[in-house]
DNA sequence: CATACATGAATTTTT
DNA sequence: TTCATGTATG
């Protein structure tokens, strides 16, 4: 198992998950704490749905990523069967947005082929409204403006509640970047959420066809939503239309387990859903299936600190464990010593997997994970584990899709599927180079806005000679030709097989490997690089379908477009899950760590100024304090059986030390309060009979669940 | 138009 | 110290 393992639960649900899954009628909130069983829950209840008469497709169930989408869906699958769990709704609050606004999108003046805009598209967009300004400022209004789309406003409403001129000159550019965006016939993610919710007020049709569509909505990570999706949600379970709260929902969550309220959650979402649902069930989950007495004790004790929306408090029956541990560092380089050290006494020593019979499986690699607040703390541990030959992996570096030469490629996709997206068609037509630069462009550009054109539709327009030189506009054409070649092929070759032809010949035509190995300075990257590319073709071609070999044996799915396939790109999950099963130690900050588990965790640079976060300039609110302390909370219920926390004495800020403080998060979690002085002979006693108890329990329940499956089947 | 050097700023991240 | 952006040069 992996990080990803789920803890050891009895085979029955317990009283409070079973409340929730049987709750159907009505408005439910499952306060569920960390590593209580959430998904078992959700799960469980998708399949008492199912039993109660909704058909698969009436139930949805809303995540945040991709990833979490999918695991869902295998979850439910090995409960419900893979017939029943292909047909559930089981998607991001993104793709029922992407999947309402091809539908019904024209009534928000969208054509269904729109585009959808990734972030480095949308920092272009944004200069371009500012007028060429730096990208720092266009950075700032990205920021700002998806803040407010979150939160509901348009660029009125923005302006209106702009506090300073900055904020006044943002809201001024939404406005123009809104009208862009629809020119382009492009939306940005936010736009995702913000449009059908839009569509469903101005449209009695589409909002009683929508609500018409589910029995049931779940909501994972309820906590997370912003106010937007908040609106989504109200929306489809029907509560603003004549029959309120017509639809049953069940929100699934943790208060303090809120760590995203710099992007726009807000946690008013959980303290409004009481009051506008006055029936709602609220259930809270206190049993936690995943650590150690110990580790609960810290959790608790931080999490105490904070003010409290709901009464929870988690305990186990796993026992009291091993006292958690400080360690002081001088600083970090010696921090990622110590760390390294544990890793290797960890893996020596006692603290294996032991099963019933006393014998002992070292640790794994995989079983621990070293968090951090910022990325960059990860370097020096990296540095580290490399000089000691530990193998590691960097969790939540550049996904996939982040890589230059896949946005490349898809640029090009994009572009086919919508010939007036014009930041696809800029990055298009200059990767790889081909003698059009910005000079070029700029004139197109300036010969395109007054016409209200795309620079695509410009590029053929009769007049276009009079603003650009001959040679030029030769290149622009022989461009357009090939633009418009590459989309009807990609029209005209389904299949996977017809797919990989249409691909491969067309990264040759553009000399895309060449131009690897010309802009990279080290051969090995080049290598990396291309290999990704072709990566990416074969799981286009894949998704083309046809033939496909899987267990069971061969057979035929429905075949799609090169052109299909590339409509839905850039919403579609990365494929970084290659190399899952590999044992190696993970690197993560904090945030990406949220829903991870492992046996063995290490907090680092839990340090006043780097745990509760303090920048050089904002002052530390109450609000933002608390958040920091729920990071701090989220990462110690990360372990399941030892937890360790460092701290620096020693400390760079910008480029000369300081002193450092361990953060006041250490002395939260009470650590004196709570530890054990016990004889070591006994202690280790103690541990091997508590391990042998759990391990117990975990066979049981998996011949327990076994036998559940197999009468299922049956 | 592309590459080489200097100068300046430094959370967290998904869709 | 590193990374990214802006300017100067070939």
């Amino acid at each position: 198992m992996n990080a990803r393992s789920q803890s050891s639960q009895a085979p029955s649900l317990n009283p409070a998950q079973l409340e929730a899954v049987h709750h159907l009628a009505g408005p439910c909130l499952v306060l569920a704490g960390a590593g209580s069983g959430k998904t078992r829950v959700i799960v469980h209840k998708i399949a008492r749905l199912l039993q109660h008469g909704l058909a698969p497709k009436q139930i949805a169930a809303i995540t945040f990523t991709n990833k979490a989408a999918a695991e869902m869906r295998e979850r439910a699958k090995a409960l419900v069967g893979p017939r029943a769990a292909k047909d559930l709704v089981v998607s991001t609050f993104h793709s029922l947005g992407v999947r309402m606004l091809r539908a019904d999108g024209e009534r928000v003046g969208l054509k269904p082929n729109f585009s959808i805009l990734d972030s480095d598209d949308v920092l272009g967009v944004m200069r371009d409204c500012g007028g060429n300004t730096d990208n720092a400022l266009a950075r700032r209004w990205q920021w700002a403006i998806s803040l407010w789309k979150n939160q509901g406003l348009d660029a009125d409403a923005a302006e209106a509640a702009a506090a300073n001129d900055d904020e006044r000159v943002a809201a001024r550019v939404m406005r123009l970047y809104q009208e862009r965006l629809l020119a382009y016939q492009a939306v940005d993610f936010d736009d995702l959420l913000g449009l059908p919710l839009a569509l469903m007020r101005r449209d009695d049709e589409a909002r009683a066809k929508w609500q018409a569509l589910f029995g049931h909505v779940l909501v994972d990570e309820y906590q997370d939503t912003n106010a937007v999706q908040y609106e989504l949600l109200k929306m489809l379970v029907g509560s603003q239309g004549a029959t309120p709260g017509r639809t049953p929902f069940t929100a699934v969550g943790d208060d303090d387990q809120s760590i995203y309220g710099w992007r726009g959650a807000t946690i008013d979402n959980l303290k409004r859903l009481p009051q506008e649902f006055p029936s709602l069930k609220v259930i809270p989950l206190e049993q936690n299936y995943r650590s150690t007495g110990h580790i609960l004790h810290a959790a608790n004790a931080v999490i105490a600190k904070n003010p409290k929306l709901f009464e929870k408090k988690l305990w186990s029956e796993l026992g009291e464990g091993e006292p958690v541990k400080v360690i002081e560092c001088d600083g970090e380089e010696h921090e990622a010593e110590r760390v390294v050290a544990r890793i290797q006494a960890l893996r020596g020593g006692q603290l294996g997997v032991h099963s019933v019979d006393g014998a002992v499986q070292p640790v794994r690699f995989a079983d621990i994970a070293v968090l951090y607040r910022a990325n960059h703390q990860a370097k020096v541990f990296e540095q580290k584990l490399r000089a000691a030959q530990i193998p590691y992996k960097v969790s939540g570096g550049t996904s996939y899709f982040d890589r230059a030469e896949i946005k490349d490629l898809c640029a090009w996709l994009r572009l086919i599927v919508n010939n007036d997206d014009d930041p696809a068609f800029l990055r298009a037509v200059t990767t790889p180079k081909r003698g059009i630069g910005h000079q070029t462009l700029a004139s197109l550009g300036e010969f395109a806005t007054p016409r209200k054109e795309s620079l695509f539709e410009a590029l053929f327009a009769p007049t276009l000679g009079a603003a650009l030189k001959g040679k030029a506009i030769d290149a622009l054409h022989e461009f357009g030709r090939f633009v418009n070649d590459f989309e009807y092929r990609a029209r005209h070759s389904t299949g996977s097989e017809d797919a990989k032809v249409l691909l491969l010949g067309w990264l040759k035509d553009i000399g895309y490997e060449q131009h690897l190995f010309d802009s990279e300075d080290s051969e090995k990257l080049a290598t990396a690089r291309w290999s990704n590319v072709l990566d990416f073709v074969d799981w286009i071609a894949k998704r083309c379908g046809g033939e496909i070999t899987q267990e069971g044996g061969t057979f035929e799915s429905e075949r799609q477009s090169v052109f299909d396939v590339a409509q839905t790109i850039s919403i579609i999950i990365s494929i970084a899950e290659r190399g899952e099963d590999t044992d190696v130690v993970t690197l993560s900050t904090l945030h990406a760590a949220k829903g991870l588990e492992w046996p063995h965790v290490v907090l680092v640079g839990v340090n006043e100024g780097l745990l509760p976060f303090k920048g050089s300039e904002e002052e530390m609110t109450a609000a933002r304090l608390e958040e920091e302390r729920r990071l701090m909370y989220v990462g110690i219920t990360r372990a399941q059986r030892t937890l360790a926390v460092s701290w620096l004495r020693r400390r760079k800020r910008g480029r000369e030390m300081v002193a450092g403080l361990p953060s006041r998060f250490v002395a939260e979690m009470k650590l004196d309060e709570v530890a054990v002085k016990e004889d070591p002979r006994e202690r280790l006693k103690r541990i091997r009979a508590e391990l042998a108890a759990r391990v117990q329990a975990s066979e049981t329940a998996q011949a327990a669940q076994a036998a559940s499956r197999t009468a299922a089947a049956g």
